[in-house]
RNA sequence: GGGCCGGUAGCUCAGUUAGGCAGAGCGUCUGACUCUUAAUCAGACGGUCGCGUGUUCAAAUCGCGCCCGGCCCGCCA
């Protein structure tokens, strides 16, 4: 490559090697790996790594955390997994990078408890007057931690840990406050003339009097990006405090001129990760794919030709879409990990990330159930009970990571059936008609009924949330009915017939047969019985849900009797 | 404008590295179960593998050219 390349063309040419780096496959083509971070964990052992192992993922605590975050958390688990189970010792961090300015106040927030909350309920001024400081020196606006960041920092962790992925949270604002960035922060401002070179093969707008340092003003808090002078042998930096630009949008800093030292402030992202990549010894970072041609081929080239030192595995991963539009906190397309805990097992979740990071996939919650049938498919191939070919090898190696623990006898509800189960509190009668359906026998073993009747609750859940066809109630007190005549007589000998003592199918099949004989028509007989016990027009298979409930309740609902 | 990733059944996705019969689940339809009522079986339907072209005995898979979508090439992460 010529000297006198354009930036821009110099530009062209590194996205090009680079990123092929992160998705070509291995030359020999010996290596194919049915789960992806196996791939990933071969060329980290190809570079013959110091142990532990460090496995890093980052975002900012701007403000809910969502799923999409945990692409960032879940990936780096899978290759954290197999590499402990190829006998490395691996830590996973996860930087908050709270050092960053808040640029923009959400229109949502989540307290402690991650109840949902709009910005009217919380000093939304308060928080607007911060714009521009890093988020560690924000309040929190629920008053229960820190700051803003640790706020927000403090709900991504709860998520890790709802899915039991062991993480280290490192704060941004903690590693330059300890002196862990100190080395770095001091090598890039000495040498700051090279990185700004570098740096302007990759943005236009680096000029002379670029410094790659934004200075924490002393006197309002903002993060400002205008450094008239750096003293490397006092550690310090010269300031005139002009804020910094932010989405398009300035955000004003106050004038003061003043001084500050390396630690009060922080380096420019585009240095920042490469420093978090030496500082912490990291030798994998999976990041989204707006990183892919933007910060990781200039943050490559920043370690390898300006830190000198080895950049991790990249990996790339495609960005998922929630209900079939594109996450996004401002357009409030979001849901949290918590949410999602509460409509399935974490071992679905996890399940979800173990397919292929380079294809978008939609988490689409009102079919929940289809993702839920699919990795009880998943774990039936695991343990033969399923055939399928084309999924045996993927199953066999990945699914043991999905779960706590590999243990056969589980019994998985089918997710809807689990949902028709939950149109009754009762949870004997829950595992009564589990049991009659087969899924649960005597030779269940107490954990795996257990187990197996928690999916009962979330599957309730999301019939709820959706309000879809299994969001019904059996009804314990009578509803308010008004029947032909007709009706009535077919009530009262259906009746007759369930205190005989009969089966569900039997029932079924003469719900048919006295509409049949008292000239009702079947549908409208059917919306009967519905009215009785459900309050409603529509539901269940009735004769065998009826089948399963106390005859002498039955019966008396009938009869219209309390 | 340049680049990266994706595009396979109505839906969700495997399969693309190393060319070898177009696949699964769900849904739909039909049938069975004394039965139109969502939890049971069985079967069927369902495809221009985005489009075109080249290479090959053989292309979803490899090359080239297009189309569509997302992202990057400002800031920020």
């Amino acid at each position: 490559m010529s000297a006198d390349d354009s930036p821009k063309s110099t530009d062209v040419n590194r996205a090009q090697t680079t990123g092929a780096d992160t998705v070509d496959p291995d030359e020999d083509g010996e290596n194919h790996r049915v789960f992806w971070a196996d791939e990933m964990a071969d060329r980290i052992e190809e570079r013959d790594p110091d142990e532990p192992i460090v496995i890093k993922g980052g975002v900012s605590p701007s403000g809910i955390p969502h799923l999409g975050h945990f692409n960032e958390i879940l990936r780096g688990f899978f290759v954290a997994e197999v590499l402990r189970e190829r006998g490395h010792e691996v830590r996973q961090v996860f930087t908050s990078d709270d050092k960053d300015a808040l640029r923009k106040v959400p229109r949502q927030l989540a307290d402690s408890d991650w109840n949902i909350v709009g910005l009217g309920e919380v000093n939304a001024g308060a928080l607007g007057r911060n714009l521009g400081k890093p988020y560690t020196d924000i309040p929190d606006p629920f008053d229960d931690h820190d700051s803003y960041g640790a706020h927000f920092t403090d709900l991504l962790h709860q998520s890790a840990e709802m899915l039991d992925v062991p993480v280290d949270m490192l704060s941004n604002t903690d590693l330059y406050a300890d002196g862990t960035f100190d080395d770095v922060v001091k090598y890039v401002l000495e040498h700051r003339d090279e990185a700004r070179k570098i740096l302007s093969q990759y943005q236009d707008k680096i000029d002379d009097d670029y410094v790659p340092f934004q200075a924490q003003c002393s006197s309002c808090g903002v993060l400002t990006t205008n450094i008239t002078g750096v003293d490397v042998e006092s550690e310090t930096v010269d300031y005139v405090c002009e804020g910094l630009e932010a989405g398009g949008q300035q955000i004003d800093g106050c004038g003061h001129e003043g001084t500050a030292t390396f630690r009060e402030g922080k380096l420019p992202w585009r240095f920042e990760w490469p420093g978090q990549w030496q500082a912490l010894g990291v030798d994998f970072e999976p990041f989204g794919k707006d990183h892919a041609e933007g910060s990781w081929p200039s943050g490559k080239d920043i370690a390898e030709n300006f830190l000198h030192i080895q950049p991790p595995v990249p990996m790339t991963y495609e960005w998922f879409t929630l209900n079939g539009e594109a996450l996004s906190s401002s357009s409030g397309n979001v849901v949290t990990v918590h949410e999602v805990l509460e409509l399935l097992e974490p071992e679905v979740l996890r399940y979800f990330f173990v397919r292929n990071p380079m294809k978008a996939k939609d988490f689409d919650i009102s079919r929940l159930d289809q993702l839920v049938d699919e990795f009880d498919r998943f774990e039936g191939i695991y343990f033969d009970d399923v055939d399928d070919e084309s999924l045996a090898a993927l199953a066999d190696r990945a699914y043991p990571f999905t779960v706590d623990e590999v243990r056969e006898n589980r019994v998985r509800l089918p997710y809807t059936f689990a949902a028709v189960l939950g149109m009754t509190d009762d949870e004997d009668l829950r595992e009564q008609m589990a049991r009659n359906e087969g899924h649960i026998t005597d030779d269940t073993p107490e954990w795996a009924i257990e187990e197996a009747m928690k999916r009962v609750e979330k599957a309730r859940n999301w019939a709820e949330r959706l309000d879809n066809e299994y969001n019904y109630r059996l009804q314990v007190a009578m509803p308010e009915t008004d029947f032909d005549d007709d009706v009535e007589t077919a009530l009262a000998e259906l009746a007759d017939f369930v205190e005989e003592g009969h089966s569900g199918e039997e029932i079924q099949g003469e719900i048919y047969e006295t509409a049949k004989r008292n000239d009702v028509e079947t549908g409208d007989f059917f919306q009967a019985g519905y009215r009785l016990f459900f309050d409603a027009t529509q539901g269940p298979r009735l004769g065998t849900f009826l089948g399963e409930l106390d005859a002498t309740f039955v019966v008396k609902r009938l009869r219209r009797e309390e």
